[in-house]
DNA sequence: CATGAATGAGTATTCATTCAT
DNA sequence: AATGAATGAATACTCATTCAT
């Protein structure tokens, strides 16, 4: 389980998007390893060799969907930071949305953050949390510097109150609203009324 | 299973009551039917005198939740409207984190809700949402008819922004922040601001 | 898995008696929790309504072999204490060989003895062994005290030596010699011989 | 799988020194061929190079230990018969003994033994035994020839009782007393005891 | 010879649900 | 109404063995 090839790093990646199909269909408990592999079309067994445990094999889930391609997401942090953070809003927004019908499981593995403060998945799904919420404090750092933000604002609680903000909007977007979006419901529009009533020069 | 006496009533509820604490604790799929008769201090089989399955149970569950003492929550909705949408998402709060440690309950359920948009626990949720969604669409029109909102404003789509916005918080608080609420982080805090986002004169 | 009624009496005799049955043909490892449940007529879950695992079946089928009836087999120890120690020797065999085919268990219950030594089953073994040995040490005390055994010798080592001669002699005969018995084989004529070679007067 | 080439042969030893290790441990059904490979330092798969299956590997083991020097074990047979009984049953002693940590596996060995009549490990302990019983058959034969022994005395049983003695008190010392042995509870003093019991003049 | 990825049968244990008492 | 014994389907995980490289 722990030298990587190029060829097991393939098996990998199969292996966690046939999870992904399966854990969004009949969420984590739902779901068996059985399903998985049945999915992936490898012997139950295999999973095993890859994965240490179903569990496991769901934290490294999390970390695959919300991470890749994180590069792109975070652009120059210095200028123009408010056009910044819509766009990393919009971004995760649609990233999660590009799931199609798995996107289901960014709600599965939110709820599942709260469940048990140790387990692999909650420790994923905090994780991501923490690293958006930081970028988004630096960038309203930075237009406070720039004066796009009053001194007021505390970077801090706001950045970490966008993103939640963010987060409940692409939540109900999955639950109720999947493919008919509203300017009032996209994540960039609401960030952006939202920075506005903070007294933000957008 | 159909007639409701008194005595009936009363068990009803204490099973719900064991039901929260032990959902919250471990889980739908975490918690066991056993594990809620010993809480309620009733035999196994009793529960489904009163419960036609677990999944069944859960969804009375949420509507206990989330539903009681809903009157006292939605005050008259026509003069100052906007103070009733911010007391409302403040309500809300107040009333999930006052579950205290069973709050977790709430972001698993509304977990639960994007898995099976047929289970009793998403046709809990869901009916919840739109009730509520109506109801802050309905202050929002009374808001425009009044001049507090401009009429750019589309109710509908930004009253369920509005609750998106505000569950998102309430999750986020949950998840990360349970004990230490910061004003930009509190529900009726953030609703007021994007309210002001919105063009509103609060 | 507390209270005992006869009929849980009843019920858990009926599972030792198939478990006995079954680990006395295929051991411990080779048996199932599946097979024992086959043989005992009832679901496989039902098991666990009487034991809380495999291995603590297998620690209380230890105990219900080794020491059903024990009282018969310890009489008095104070007249002809020599006589008691050859009795309680070939108590012992004829009690185990009883077993008839299941006796081979007796030879994988004493394996697993001083293979983990926190196991059920070892913990069940040594307490067994440790008793017997106790009892034949009080023995030879009284020998001695009568003058049928020199003061030279040590009742406890001693106690301990005729006891694992005892069970060498009984794991022979499951082994090689079930059917056939041989004088020189027998526990009572072995631990006999032993007797007077220690210069007792028997 | 037959050709022997030294190269060979010292694989073959280096798996079963491995084997002896792991079962040692862990016992025949705990240990895992892919441990008993690693404890080696070899793949899973090479294992199979050498040994037909998990048993059969079990059953070369077994030989291994029993009869490893054994030409040194079985000095001339004539002259002081009895002297040479007691000798090989202190060699036995101490050459399972020796295994120290390992000397668990003869318990587990001895156990299987009884298991499954046609198991590759019951035939080499019955192989083993059968080997040693015939040995001090033979010398209690020499012994009543030159009137060491009475003529009363059954050679065949006698020596497997003899035997059988001989391993009981091994095996208690290695369940019970593996560090402090007692005079009455080595192999060589109970040895002597039980002959002189028969009227040996020892 | 050697490897280790892949297999898939096998197993202990859990748990929602039923039903005789 | 209430019980709790009984059920049996479901499931995560293990491991001996094979085989392509």
């Amino acid at each position: 389980m722990r030298v990587s090839s190029p060829k097991r790093e393939r098996r990998h990646e199969q292996l966690l998007n046939a999870a992904l199909k399966v854990f969004s269909r009949d969420g984590f408990d739902g779901a068996s390893v059985a399903d998985i592999a049945d999915e992936a079309g490898v012997a139950k067994g295999s999973i095993y060799l890859y994965f240490d445990s179903k569990e496991s094999l769901a934290g490294d889930l999390v970390q695959h969907v919300f991470t890749q391609d994180d590069g792109a997401a975070r652009p120059g942090t210095v200028e123009k930071p408010l056009q910044h953070i819509v766009a990393f809003c919009e971004k995760q927004e649609e990233r999660i949305l590009a799931l199609g019908e798995f996107s289901a499981i960014v709600l599965h593995m939110w709820g599942q953050a709260g469940k048990s403060a140790s387990s692999h998945i909650a420790r994923g799904v905090r994780q991501i949390f923490n690293e958006s919420a930081f970028y988004i404090e630096t960038l309203l750092e930075n237009a406070q510097r720039i004066g796009e933000v009053p001194r007021t604002v505390k970077p801090g609680p706001t950045g970490r109150a966008v993103l939640a903000l963010c987060y409940g909007l692409i939540q109900h977007r999955i639950t109720f609203d999947k493919n008919a979006p509203s300017p009032a419901e996209s994540c960039g529009d609401a960030v952006r009324v939202y920075l506005r009533g903070l007294g933000a020069r957008t």
